[in-house]
DNA sequence: GTCGGCATGATTGTATACAATACTGTGCGC
DNA sequence: GCGCACAGTATTGTATACAATCATGCCGAC
């Protein structure tokens, strides 16, 4: 690993760092952050990879594992239908707030990720895409004026991204767009009734578009994946 | 202050002995936690006290100022309202799958819960209720089996007990027992129709009984509070 | 040849020393 | 007498040293 080393690293800096590298795919899951490994590449001390380590886990990004070390988590497919399970609580509800507070320059934002979005991906830059359309959902909740929701929706949406590298099973990356550009047009309008039915649906697809049969349980899957 | 130092404390036991206190209302929201103090109050050396600090700090029990030290949170009204919002959306909907897939274990420990209470209030002892009180609720998130919901649900509710130490009007405390109770003939019945609109109401009554008219932002208060 | 135990090395857990920053009180100047 | 500057003190921020634990590979016994 290799970093600019004339900066100073903050603890806040470095998990956010190491955070979008995961959003983005370029750390898959089941990875080892080794804590040297990651003082060295930072040029900070332990004590700094430590505690963003420490920040990670509880946004449950990274396992820690005592006398082991760090992980990028692996969620199971029952933690899978958790995330989506809570997610399909509380963002139909919040996009039907921030719809029917949506001002201008939220249209703006939101219109300027969506491009974003289609420039990474016509430079095939699968990750950074991925990473601006989880976004797209925190904006939601931001334009909402719930920092609280915001704040649990950013982290299911990081969660969402580690599932998605798990069990992604459609390989035609189209409907994601389809489905921002529906609520865009709902949220132009103002419409809170349909944006939060289309968020609904957006999320039903989603997880409709993983392969959550597979009976990938670390734990107990040793004999079942044996078959004996 | 003074613990038994034959005791070998994990950062984990020190954050729960922590927050058992917030939520007891025994360390008032603004306390300062040195870390001097902390350390050597539990018999181990800073390195821990920090870990857990920063484990309060992630679920916004504990604000953290740069050099300056970790307080004690004094969630605002803007933040009061949008931690009962997010319950809104979450606990109804939980109630009612627990509802549904309640089992007689399950009625008994919320019933046993309900009745510590009651010892504890007979007992004087009222923030051991408000703890319990609050237990009840992150229970039903478990009997749900919803894991990620249960973490956000427990993160609330200590985020609630900071706001009933703050905002707390009425001074009348039976309406908690009455509305537990009413829930618990909706889970005996499994009857997810009735659960889920019970925890509606019980959360508004629950916001009704705040006082969140109150211009206490701590930044302007102190020229207000001393009415001058 | 395979299994189990043991020694070695690598990595994490914890404490502590030192540096940087913020708070407190005193003294000097006006 | 009042206010500001400065020094001293206390507290937090960071790095590092050491201890504890785990992984790996070798060697001997069966």
């Amino acid at each position: 690993m290799n970093k600019i080393d004339t900066r100073i690293w903050t603890t806040e800096e470095v998990a956010a760092d190491l955070e979008r590298a995961v959003l983005e795919h370029r750390l898959p899951p089941g990875t080892k952050l080794g804590e040297d490994e990651l003082a060295e590449a930072y040029g900070i001390s332990r004590t700094i990879v430590r505690a963003a380590l420490q920040a990670l886990a509880h946004k449950r990004l990274v396992e820690l594992r005592r006398n082991r070390g760090a992980f990028i988590a692996q969620p199971s497919v029952r933690e899978a239908r958790e995330v989506f399970e809570a997610r399909s609580l509380l963002e139909p509800r919040t996009a039907r707030s921030a719809a029917e507070r949506m001002t201008g320059a939220d249209l703006a934002i939101l219109q300027a990720n969506i491009d974003e979005e289609h420039t990474a991906l016509d430079a095939g830059e699968s990750g950074k895409a991925l990473l601006l359309s989880g976004q797209f959902h925190v904006e939601i909740a931001r334009i909402a004026h719930q920092a609280t929701i915001e704040a649990f929706v950013s982290e299911l949406i990081s969660r969402s991204s580690l599932i998605i590298a798990l069990y992604w099973r459609r390989r035609a990356a189209l409907c994601e767009t389809q489905a921002h550009h529906a609520l865009m047009k709902a949220f132009t309008a103002q419409d809170g009734d349909t944006a939060e039915q289309l968020m609904k649906s957006h999320l039903l697809d989603l997880v409709a578009s993983l392969d959550l049969r597979a009976v990938t349980e670390p734990a107990t899957s040793l004999r079942e994946a044996l078959g004996r």
